[in-house]
DNA sequence: CTTGTTGCAAAAACTTTGCACTGTT
DNA sequence: AACAGTGCAAAGTTTTTGCAACAAG
C-alpha cells in the first residue's frame, strides 16, 4: 500500500468532490495510508486523538463514512460483524480482487483468485448480485508472537 | 430444511447437554426448524413474542447465543453487518458447504464449491485459519416481487 | 427440592443527529 | 464573507449483566 502516492490521490479527490481539506481530514488519510490493514473506529479514533487530544469519536465516523461513501476507503464487517476500514487500493491495481486477513494484525494481502469466475454449478434461477470471499488467517510474523485470536 | 425431524433432534440435543426445555426454547427451536433462512434476534422477539407477549429481549439473546455455541443454530454477520441466524443444516448434510443467500428474503441455499478446493497460489508463510464464501442475490420468487435491497 | 431460566431494569458499547461555533476556501 | 466541518451533548440501537422470582427436572 503506497504511502506518499496514496496520500496525495487521496487528498485530490477529496477536493475534486467538493469537500475540504481539514487538518483532521488530512490525519485520517495519513492514517490509513500509512497503514496497509483493517481499523476500527476505535482505531482511528486513537491514532487521531495523538494529533487531536480534543477530536470527537462523531467526527471521525463522519469522515469514515465520507470517505468510504466516496471509495477511498473500504469498510467491512468481519465474521464477528466488527465494522473495520481501510485504504481502498490504489485505482491502478483495481481489478477486483480478495483478500487474506490476518486474524491478529488486520492486515490484508491481496489475492487475484475469484470463485465466481469457475462453473459454480449454481442454480439457474437465482440472480448473482454480489458474493463475498475471504481467507482469515495468521501472517507470517503474527505466527510467532500470536496468541491465536477466535475467529468468529 | 425439514420440519419435525430438525425440531425433535434439536430438543434432544439441549436436554443431551444439561439445559432444561422450557416453552420459550420449545418456540425458538419451533421458530427456526419452520423457518429455512436468517432472522435477525428482533425477528426472533417479534415471532416469539407472538406466543409469549412477555418474553424479553435478554431471553432471546442468552438462548441465541446458547443454541449457536451448542452447534443448533448458525450465526452470521451479514455483509452489512448485521448479525443473523439460521437453524444449521443437520448433521447428515453436515459437510462443509457455503450459501447463496437472498438479499429480499434472506433465504439461503447450500452451494457445494468450495474455493479452498481449489489451488489459490497463496503466499506460502500465511497460515490459513477460517475462510467465508457467500454469494448474495435474489431467489427466484423475490426477483419478481422485490424492489432491490441494498447490499452493503 | 435444587438449580437452571426468566423478566425486569439498568448499563455498556456503538453509531447517529441537532445545534452553535470554528476554520477553509 | 459564505458555508462546510467540528465538537459537544444527547439520543437511538443493539447487546450484555445483576438480581430476585419462577419453573423444570
Amino acid at each position: 500500500m503506497g504511502t506518499p502516492k496514496q496520500f496525495n490521490q487521496m487528498l485530490e479527490k477529496l477536493t475534486q468532490n467538493g469537500l475540504r481539506v481539514t487538518e483532521q481530514r488530512r490525519t485520517l488519510v495519513r492514517i490509513f495510508s500509512d497503514y496497509e490493514g483493517y481499523l476500527s473506529p476505535r482505531d482511528v479514533y486513537n491514532k487521531m486523538a495523538k494529533h487531536y487530544p480534543g477530536v470527537s469519536f462523531d467526527t471521525v465516523y463522519r469522515n469514515l463514512r465520507l470517505l468510504s461513501d466516496m471509495g477511498l476507503l473500504e469498510q467491512l464487517y468481519f465474521m464477528d460483524g466488527r465494522s473495520k476500514f481501510k485504504g481502498c487500493c490504489l485505482p491502478n491495481d483495481h481489478h477486483h480482487h480478495h483478500h487474506l486477513i490476518c486474524l491478529h494484525c488486520e492486515k490484508t494481502v491481496p489475492v487475484d483468485f475469484c470463485p465466481m469466475e469457475y462453473d459454480l454449478d449454481l442454480p439457474q434461477n437465482f440472480q448473482i448480485v454480489n458474493h463475498r470471499f475471504e481467507i482469515y488467517g495468521l501472517c507470517e510474523q503474527c505466527q510467532h508472537q500470536a496468541p491465536i485470536t477466535k475467529t468468529s
